[in-house]
DNA sequence: GGCGTCGTTGCGTCT
DNA sequence: GAGACGCAACGACGC
């Protein structure tokens, strides 16, 4: 039998790699390639200017690349358990393709149309190729554990051996007996959003440094592999936070939309080292790429990952509600040069070195303005290109060291550390430029610059640029402190730490062991 | 259960 | 300029 069918594209915004578009294709006689702007998900609250012409912009990639195989993409907006019944009786759909997602919010929306799928007589497929590897697959490999550190995450990986090699863009040939019913009114039926569509004042439009699609992806990627030696001997730690051009790759944005592949990024990356030496995990760039593995295991295996309630690994804290400094922190005008320029570079570009966001997650939770990690999530989710909601959470428990990093008496300073890497302040001077005439001396504390200093730089520290919200040298020290009384109820309270809350669940699963033990006896 | 080791990327000071 | 060390001392994991 031919089927009409239906690939909804959610993250996967590519041809390359595709084997739920490929599971589409097999005796398919009508294909309807279709991308559903949820409001839930696409909603200018939550994503911001520069996430949503990204978007925008895969989106016309991506039908691009279809229509040079006689088709098209189709755009329809509305909640997907709306969508889907109506479109289904219209295009007479026989089967439903998609890529698996691992978010709590795919994971029900997807069940909610899977079940109004059966109802229609539509025959579901979907395929895993968002991920490197089946993330349930990883946590049974670990007897059913969430591997809590990435040595562990190593260990498993290394039994599971290397990802699946990906696979190739569908051709003509996969086509030649397929099409893809369009009207002459697609476009206004169907047509992509514009950027002014989600209600941003396309006035305030940055400059687009990262524009979103599968064929940018691909060629940013070939770009950076060119650098054999550079790919060999790259190590996270040694690159540069505040370089004034980016010092790593940038493709996590489109790794996150997934118009790149992982597994993709993965077997190019093997390609390069081949034969030559190179630097491993956690600091090479296929060490990256598990970093990312790491995280989607953790929020799949840990219950309310994006929450510090209801988490029981994450150490509850009782963080301050500050509204005033949350603000200061999100515009840019802590004080601190080095973290307003940073948080600038997030809101113009969309995309900061991962170090940076170190720098800035730090100063606002356990380093400084002691505000919950959730308040700064919120705010990279909107604000990132990248902003993926397992690696979000995952890397802000981290930062706040609430989950997964524990040394908490290991502060960054919002003066010292951007020092490091650019003595002068060119990065400052640049996203800052009101402060392009302090000398370098002062550049990363401009308020203890005298009078003079100041008035000659034409900048008056209180006046055009603000006083430092926090004294860093005393509240980090009280913070530090403050995170300790939180790690000591943390263990005072037995069922509340993860550790024993592991070792609860060893005993009830020795009891499962027992009855193996007893099976096997019998 | 106890103990030792290790942990992607801190800072400031000393040599 | 690079490396070692103290800071005060965390949890996860493995044996």
């Amino acid at each position: 039998m031919a089927h009409t069918c239906i690939h909804w594209f959610r993250k996967g915004l590519r041809l390359h790699d595709n084997p739920a578009l490929m599971a589409a294709l097999k005796d398919c006689k009508e294909l309807y390639p279709l991308f559903v702007l949820d409001p839930h998900l696409h909603d200018s609250s939550c994503v911001g200017i520069n996430r949503w012409r990204f978007l925008i912009g895969a989106l016309k990639d991506l039908d691009l690349s279809l229509r040079k195989l006689n088709s098209r993409l189709f755009v329809v907006r509305g909640k997907p358990e709306d969508v889907f019944p109506m479109l289904f009786n219209q295009w007479k759909a026989t089967r439903l393709t998609y890529e698996y997602d691992t978010e709590p919010y795919s994971l029900s929306r997807d069940k909610t149309v899977t079940t109004l799928a059966k109802e229609h007589g539509v025959e579901v497929i979907y395929k895993i190729s968002h991920t490197l590897y089946d993330i349930d697959r990883v946590i049974e490999e670990n007897n059913g554990k969430t591997p809590l550190t990435y040595n562990r995450m190593q260990a498993i990986v290394q039994t599971l051996g290397p990802p699946k090699r990906p696979i190739p863009a569908p051709t003509m040939e996969n086509m030649k007996d397929v099409t893809t019913p369009c009207l002459e009114n697609h476009e206004k039926s169907y047509g992509i959003p514009e950027v002014e569509d989600l209600g941003h004042d396309i006035a305030e439009l940055p400059e687009e440094c990262f524009p979103g699609g599968e064929q940018e992806a691909l060629r940013r990627l070939e770009e950076h592999m060119k650098r054999t030696r550079w790919v060999c001997s790259f190590e996270k730690p040694q690159t540069s936070p505040n370089s004034l051009s980016p010092s790593t790759t940038v493709l996590s944005p489109y790794v996150r939309f997934g118009c790149l592949s992982a597994r993709t990024f993965w077997w190019r990356l093997t390609d390069v080292y081949q034969g030559k030496e190179h630097s491993a995990p956690p600091v090479s760039l296929h060490g990256q790429l598990l970093w990312r593995e790491f995280f989607y295991t953790a929020s799949v295996g840990i219950p309310n990952f994006n929450r510090m309630e209801g988490n029981h690994v994450c150490t509850q804290v009782d963080w301050d509600s500050n509204p005033e400094h949350l603000a200061a922190w999100r515009e840019a005008r802590t004080g601190f040069p080095f973290i307003d320029a940073i948080m600038t570079q997030l809101r113009r570009e969309g995309w900061i070195h991962h170090l940076a966001r170190h720098a800035v997650a730090c100063f606002l939770t356990r380093g400084d303005l002691w505000i919950s990690w959730e308040e700064g999530q919120k705010v990279f989710e909107e604000l990132l290109l990248d902003g993926d909601w397992a690696l979000n959470a995952g890397n802000w428990q981290w930062l706040s060291a609430s989950t997964f990093f524990h040394q908490f008496f290991r502060v960054y300073s919002p003066v010292a550390f951007g020092k490091k890497t650019d003595k002068n302040g060119d990065y400052i001077k640049k996203y800052l430029p009101l402060l392009k005439k302090f000398p370098a001396e002062y550049i990363y504390e401009p308020w203890k610059a005298p009078r003079s200093v100041q008035q000659a730089a034409g900048c008056i520290v209180g006046k055009d640029y603000p006083q430092p919200i926090v004294q860093h040298e005393v509240i980090s020290k009280k913070n530090i402190q403050r995170m300790k009384l939180a790690y000591a109820k943390r263990s005072a309270h037995p069922a509340e730490s993860p550790s024993k809350k592991q070792a609860v669940k060893r005993k009830g699963t020795s009891v499962i062991d027992m009855l193996k033990k007893k099976h096997r006896k019998v």
